[in-house]
DNA sequence: TTGTACGCGTTATCAT
DNA sequence: ATGATAACGCGTACAA
């Protein structure tokens, strides 16, 4: 009695199909034919029913219908750090194709500190697959996935695992065609600023570069760890640019290198004249007037197109063989190098 | 036959609670409970069933226990534009806030031309709540959602509905206050670099510089345009500046006013000494070495934790009168003012 | 402490 | 073309 009357008062409940059945004096089942397409239903029928479920404010609840065996259609995202640009860009268009595929993505934050326990809860809904952007997920919760059942996709970082999936970058060879231009262009004196050592992305690129040089019969001069960000590039190159003689800065991504140009700015050391600045990634503040920055395009609209491509291969043959699509990078010349 | 056949070749079917019994001798019920806390079951048979269970990688279906009539735990977020700094910033915060919280973000990007389609479609969740950021979401679409219970929080934007509650800075008041400290430094020649028309965003920092303006007797030069755009602001600046002589440009937002800054700067103005410029929102770009903008600080933490705030209350009393939360901005003086 | 039985809202199948 | 009925996987009231 008196939870009866407190979910009478508490939580509206959600209009259902039998209510919504009842009231146009049908069943059932019609009501639900009604949102099927496809099913047989006299056309003036299912118009009469919908009319009035519109009017009840009735929608077909997704959950239910997931529970009934197919999909749920809810695919979970996972970010490594939102707070990256080129993450962000990768996220907001990943979400938009989502969308348009009628798949419901949910976030999780990788930067957070509960991010375990987080992906935990949302392994529990039977998800139709899982997006994982770069980042650190632990190679734990990996093998737990893939024995869920759940496809994954992974981005910008390479996971050897039954049933998933990857799209990455060729960061060395990026790496490789920034540093030829540099190296082309006379620059003899390099400096790299890092990101997280841990991250392939990072250690990719760098040794596409030492490559290079090496070839060319230089050696890396000098080299800063970052950490992804303006800040760190800001700091690392303030660093490297007192401490040695340079006149080429490569960095590990975008942000790094807008941070890294604003501190050679600062120094009063012209760029381009007497030091290249190359970033990587192309994020969309590459492109600004103020910075016009040099850098190697990991194009996010690509690699996102691959993600969804494997996404619906692999929900129409959920036994396929693992894949890895490597996109290849290209230099963006602007006015840094 | 075939379509037994299809399933189990097609799809692994989840791991159920029934399996983990069978395997563990005991009963379904036991298994639930041993991922109920704070029901009546052995501790040690609670411990073997979570060692078989996670040994089979069982996890309770979310789905399925939703539906018996508890919340779904998942939480739309319709975010007005992903392309925005302020946005993508309030956003992250957002999704951490939820994560930490169990709460699952389904995010929905209104930029994209499906959008109502793509709202209509997560409707058929059974959503905890609908929380919109900023943007365009058409009144006809809030009606539909307060007619199927749905609690809504509006943040930025003020939405006038039974069960919707409301976060929103005090537009007007940061554009008196920023056009205050302009005034008082002796600016006279004021432009303004407008937002899209139809956001009251735009329009009521507008209507506080204007205020400010008419007290002290000056009036508003001229304005442009823009689209909260950073592109969109070096474009209306140039046009401003280079029709008329100005000493302070009040920019609607934070990515207007770096643009606004980098043509100024391209023109060869000096900035602040012979032009002052001024955004709004504080976004994390805003206090880059680069920038080092002055600007109303439209604090992004304060505002996602009013909403985190206003759904709690929602959730504990779903019929308690709606509420508006009104965000007091500040000044924040950096370099170009 | 444990097992049985029912209901959550839907869709698919089987009759009619 | 339409209605009855059986799953889907879970939580929990009730019985033991």
């Amino acid at each position: 009695m008196i939870d009866e009357k407190d979910i009478s008062i508490k939580r509206p409940r959600r209009v259902t199909a039998q209510t919504v059945a009842d009231a146009a004096g049908v069943s059932r089942s019609s009501v639900s034919r009604a949102f099927t397409p496809g099913t047989y239903l006299d056309a003036d029928k299912r118009k009469r029913i919908r009319e009035v479920a519109a009017r009840m404010g009735y929608q077909p609840n997704a959950l239910a219908a997931g529970l009934k065996g197919g999909r749920s259609h809810l695919v979970a995202v996972f970010v490594g750090n939102m707070r990256s640009a080129y993450d962000t860009e990768f996220v907001t268009a990943l979400v938009g194709e989502l969308n348009a595929l009628n798949k419901w993505p949910i976030l999780i934050d990788g930067g957070d500190q509960s991010t375990e326990r987080a992906i935990h809860q949302v392994l529990r809904y039977p998800l139709d697959a899982l997006i994982l952007r770069g980042g650190s997920m632990q190679s734990e919760l990996v093998t737990q996935c893939s024995k869920i059942g759940v496809p994954m996709i992974s981005s910008g970082r390479i996971v050897e695992a039954r049933g998933v999936d990857n799209v990455c970058c060729r960061n060395a060879e990026g790496a490789r065609i920034a540093a030829r231009v540099l190296v082309d262009a006379g620059r003899t004196r390099f400096g790299f600023v890092a990101g997280p050592e841990k991250l392939s992305s990072s250690s990719g690129r760098r040794s596409g570069l030492v490559e290079v040089l090496d070839q060319a019969g230089l050696t890396l001069i000098a080299e800063a760890k970052g950490e992804f960000t303006v800040e760190a590039g800001f700091n690392a190159a303030k660093k490297l640019l007192r401490e040695n003689t340079l006149d080429a800065l490569v960095c590990a991504n975008d942000a790094s290198a807008i941070g890294a140009l604003t501190a050679a700015r600062e120094m009063g050391i012209a760029v381009p004249e007497s030091l290249s600045v190359v970033g990587f990634d192309d994020i969309e503040m590459a492109r600004w007037p103020t910075f016009d920055l040099s850098t190697v395009c990991n194009p996010v609209d690509e690699a996102v197109e691959r993600v969804i491509w494997l996404l619906d291969q692999r929900l129409t043959n959920p036994n396929k063989a693992s894949e890895t699509i490597l996109i290849d990078p290209y230099f963006v010349p602007r006015g840094t190098h």
